[in-house]
DNA sequence: AGAATTTATTTTAGGCTTAAAATATCTATC
DNA sequence: GATAGATATTTTAAGCCTAAAATAAATTCT
């Protein structure tokens, strides 16, 4: 015996499944895995054809945007990380020469972090190869495809913002 | 004096622009930007409310499916995650009694996973609730919205697996 | 059966990450 | 100028994660 389906609109939806969330885990699930997956491969070709680790990479990335350098808490709140998580990854990019840190000249409590030459030089070398590993990975989606995914990415990271912000 | 645009079928798309990857670079940035603030949140809830880690609830979830529990080599493998990362997060939920191990009648070299009865009650606890979080965060897609989300997703996967295939 | 190979797991060494405490310096205020 | 609070950074303790080596048991081959 089965039972007719209801039309549901917006407002009765939640209010006859309560506890049902399945799609919404689904995609959940999707965009997870999905960013695993082309994130993964970025991790293994970085170490692989430069031998560099994901975070120090985008370390440098914040840096060759901003030629002049900047102090170390600028650096954590642009890559939306702890501060001693920036102190252990310029201790060994400044290890590997691939960056610079001299004492701020106004404010003794900071330091200015910098890519070096050699540093720059390399960064951009991965830069190019980078894009072009990403490109690779997304070439089955149409210009058009590539738009909407943006748009309604960017509408749900709104409203996950809003649901962060509600339960405060 | 502006050029005309020249409209560009697949092939000769790349050609023009052999290292112009600006769109899918944005979309990885917004993916990956997407993950991070849902993931983020959940990481945080279940510390605030579970005290528990994000990792430790995965592994959970994946006895949850399989009540007559698994090998730490199947458990590897369901999560994606390496052997020895494995040992240690089964070494801890064992240490709170979340889950329980026992070797292998047929395999010595084995060790059965299972949930604890306790285990049980309080994963299914925090299934429910997350499950509502994430319904709360994804509020503002609408069916539809969530559905092409799912299907674009989907396609993305594809690609990014074909293209690291292609790579190796 | 004995030897070689494979498989399941653990160990090791190293890096990433955080929250919280500690240190050093700066700024504002009296 | 002394003091109190704010800010920049480092340190600490703990957990997550991986690749590679080590261990132990099972399987396969002769």
């Amino acid at each position: 015996m089965e039972e007719r389906p209801i039309p549901l609109d917006a407002e009765t939806k939640v209010a006859e499944r309560p506890h049902d969330h399945k799609d919404e885990l689904r995609l959940w699930l999707r965009l997870f895995t999905c960013k695993e997956v082309v994130e993964g491969e970025v991790r293994r070709r970085l170490r692989e054809r430069f031998n560099l680790t994901l975070p120090r990479f985008d370390l440098m990335a914040q840096l060759d945007r901003t030629p002049k350098g900047m102090t170390l808490g600028e650096l954590s709140q642009r890559m939306m990380v702890s501060n001693g998580n920036v102190t252990g990854l310029v201790d060994r990019l400044v290890e590997q020469g691939l960056i610079d840190r001299q004492p701020s000249r106004i404010d003794r409590r900071a330091q200015i972090v910098r890519l070096t030459a050699e540093g720059r030089r390399f960064f951009r070398a991965m830069a190019r190869e980078n894009g072009d590993w990403i490109g690779d990975m997304f070439a089955e989606l149409s210009q058009n495809e590539i738009e909407t995914l943006l748009r309604l990415l960017a509408k749900t990271k709104a409203s996950a913002r809003k649901a962060i912000a509600r339960a405060r």
